[in-house]
RNA sequence: GCCUCUGUAGCUCAGUUGGUAGAGCAGGGGACUGAAAAUCCCCGUGUCGUUGGUUCGAUUCCGACCGGAGGCA
């Protein structure tokens, strides 16, 4: 048991707002190294579309948590927190500052109060198919039903059109015989696992975050993201629907590159689709408390910013 | 030049047998505990092209005009 808890420090905020360089500049200033807190960022081969960042851009900084899985196989937000907390503690018992980047909300939330594994809880797919079967065969008002039955507080959370929170949520009770509701309760550490501070990055104009979406796509596009799709799609990563196939980019060149769609309709989806995303990680991130916020179209020097907030907390 | 069709939400279009209007997409807001770049929920006032007329009342009927599409010359 862990008696004296871990510092790190956390840069969230929506994609494209600047989250990895302000990380490397941290590191570079505290003795850190960077720790990707990415749900496509995790997976091989998806470099462009993930904006990972390049070797320039780390700039001598350990990167950890870049493309250590196969995009065929699924990597969940439990196996990212497994590996994450041995990379933390491998970092600490260096001397050395973790410093979290990254854009995915449940990620880092699960990693700072989601305690131990939980290996009751654990997905069971065969209860999973057998629920779908369910929704596929009676409808998704029918599934609710089943789930209220048994667990009416997670029925009343969960809007019965949700059909895999539904689904879910009867999957943990059919393997545990305790509601989700009751697991929740249980597997919610009252406070944060590390000695975290959460610095994130938000906009006050969004117009400004939107313009900079649209400049990395062409980016994006001009560095090789059509090049890339293809290898992926060589490699069969979008056949099965794994996780990494959902990944915002990919998909959206697929009815270009099969000759269905001009490449600046693709283009446009494209940069909607980042668009939408950016606006539900502020979503996430707006109604978290831990967050402590810089405005970077309000400051000249966010790494500045960062670092007073880091002393105003005694943090490092 | 004449004839026909057409002009309603940012876009594509419904609709009102005359009582000032609604879908999809776009857009906005929100939720989120092992699929999360995913999944899901909520939100529709707009000179109904302009201008006259008929009417208690017109976006709806009639006329003229202005855009757009097609046809005949």
């Amino acid at each position: 048991m862990v008696t004296q808890k871990y510092p790190l420090l956390a840069v969230v905020g929506p994609t494209a707002s600047g989250k990895s360089g302000l990380a490397v500049e941290l590191a570079k200033a505290l003795g850190g190294e960077v720790v990707s807190c990415d749900s496509m960022q995790v997976y091989r081969g998806m470099d462009i579309g993930t904006a990972k960042p390049t070797p320039a851009e780390m700039q001598g900084v350990p990167h950890h948590l870049l493309g250590i899985a196969e995009p065929n196989a699924p990597f969940t937000c439990s196996d990212y927190v497994r590996v994450c907390r041995l990379v933390i503690a491998q970092i600490c018992s260096r001397g050395r500052l973790p410093v979290l980047c990254g854009g995915t909300g449940l990620y880092l939330e699960r990693l700072l109060f989601g305690g131990a594994e939980q290996e009751e809880t654990a997905p069971n797919p065969a209860l999973r198919q057998q629920w779908q079967d369910y929704a596929a065969v009676h409808g998704a008002h029918a599934l609710h039903e089943r789930l209220a039955e048994v667990d009416p507080e997670s029925a009343a959370a969960i809007h019965e059109n949700n059909i895999p929170r539904v689904v879910r949520a009867l999957e943990i009770y059919g393997s545990t015989g305790v509601p989700k509701s009751e697991w929740d309760r249980r597997t919610r550490l009252p406070e944060p696992e590390y000695r975290a501070l959460v610095i994130g990055l938000r906009f006050a104009d969004r117009q400004k975050l939107y313009a900079r979406i649209e400049a990395r796509v062409e980016q994006m596009l001009a560095q090789g993201l059509l090049e890339e799709t293809r290898q992926l799609l060589a490699r069969g990563v979008f056949a099965a629907n794994s996780t990494a196939a959902q990944a915002i980019a990919y998909k959206e060149l697929m009815g270009y590159l099969r000759g269905e769609e001009p490449l600046e309709s693709a283009a446009e989806r494209l940069c909607r689709s980042t668009r939408r995303y950016a606006k539900r990680q502020m979503t996430w991130f707006s109604a978290k408390p831990y967050v402590r916020w810089i405005t970077v179209d309000e400051t000249d020097d966010p790494l500045r910013e960062a670092l007073d907030l880091i002393g105003q907390e005694r943090f490092a």
